[in-house]
DNA sequence: ATCCAGACTATTTTACAAATTTCGTCTGAA
DNA sequence: TTCAGACGAAATTTGTAAAATAGTCTGGAT
């Protein structure tokens, strides 16, 4: 019946709750746990072979940021995805990120600046695809332009702004995993960076913040033309 | 269509986690449980008469709000309260509220801006204080302000923006209680939120958000200037 | 200062009880 | 026959409790 194997092993979290927390997450963002999927207790302790106490304190954190939903009395489910969330995400994304992004440029050190020029050479040098002929997810690539987008914001000198971000680049995560296949190569999402960094490194704001605010916008627009992305959705 | 109302309100907590996550919020928001104070199951099970499940289940989505905090293998603890962090909420709030509001002034409908008059008008027919001579604090006019704030930024068409608004409000809460009875009554909280209002209803959100995020920073002001506040900082 | 044993606390496991939802079946009226 | 509602069994979620495990902290000895 069930074939689930969780994939990512325990390791350095302190307490299992904690592992259990990321492991879960890691799960979720890689779509191996799917949208609306009912997570019953029993499921769980079986795939991660854990109690049920740590469990469901992961559940209820994860609850937290939105990956998981939970209903009194009902369990949880897998956060279930929606065009109307996808257009909701992304513009809340580009608002939070328009702000930390002019506050970073605005307030930023000069560590700031060379920060993002650095991750960007990373990312730059980085495949995104394992293989030619497909995409192949480069789990490299994945961490690094992660890393890129958060250099972007991190000197906005706002922990919960940052910690807000990161919160919608998880919830999005999975719309992307979704439809990363369409999606290359049809954009350069090289260039799409290089701009942005140039923009920054010009320290024009304006232009930065248009381009980033693009770069959303367009990754959204290739999830939102994919119609195998939203198969209970027919009028997307 | 159906004038049906129930008499117990649906949102009522129907299990006892969700229940005691909203009594312990209270009881932090209200300083009955001290910002650094040592959360134990021993003590919260005796004091809220309930087993450990629940509890550890409340703390763990208290913590992802941040007015608890969880370090792994060494328990909950309330939050610690400081005036860096006052400041970056207050900051952080500010920015939030004020794409919140100017979204909502853009797009908000008809309903959004009658909504907000009628709910200054609620709120400026409420006593601040329930005994003239000090600062008695009225949880009528509390609910009410909380409810106008809220309505300014409801029309925002982001319920993440909202979530995080709601949560920067929570956070911001503690430090107003502590400081609540030096501001009585010093400001004229009444004309500031009547000035917001006429910006809102001119249609001139450059001016509303101006005042919105000055109403803000003299209530951080306020608080900072209160010694007694932050007992542990001595360089304030 | 470092190390260590013992006390203490937090975390996890396990088992079970209680409460609630889910789901299939049945009934009786249209 | 059809079907809304009633009913009840089964499954699930939630809560309780107690004991085992694992980590942290304290204070004294090296």
């Amino acid at each position: 019946m069930n074939e689930f194997q969780p994939v990512v092993p325990m390791d350095l979290a302190v307490t299992q709750a904690s592992s259990l927390c990321d492991r879960l997450r890691v799960d979720l963002l890689e779509g191996r746990l799917k949208p609306g999927q009912k997570l019953q207790l029993k499921f769980l302790m079986a795939a991660y072979q854990s109690g049920q106490t740590p469990i469901r304190e992961a559940l209820n954190r994860l609850a937290s940021e939105g990956l998981v939903a939970l209903r009194d009395q009902r369990g949880f489910t897998v956060t279930e995805i929606s065009v109307d969330e996808l257009r909701e995400l992304t513009k809340t994304r580009s608002w939070l990120e328009e702000r930390a992004l002019r506050e970073s440029m605005q307030t930023g050190s000069a560590d700031w600046e060379e920060g993002v020029v650095l991750a960007w050479h990373r990312l730059s040098k980085t495949r995104r695809s394992l293989s030619d002929a497909g995409l192949d997810s480069n789990p490299e690539w994945e961490r690094l332009h992660r890393l890129f987008h958060r250099q972007l914001i991190i000197g906005c000198g706002s922990r919960w702004l940052i910690t807000y971000c990161d919160q919608q680049v998880d919830l999005l995560y999975r719309y992307r995993q979704l439809s990363a296949r369409k999606a290359f190569p049809t954009r350069n999402l090289f260039e799409e960076h290089e701009a942005i960094v140039r923009a920054v490194v010009d320290g024009d704001a304006d232009r930065a913040v248009g381009l980033l605010v693009a770069h959303f916008q367009a990754s959204a627009d290739v999830i939102l033309a994919d119609p195998s992305v939203f198969p209970g959705e027919r009028f997307a």
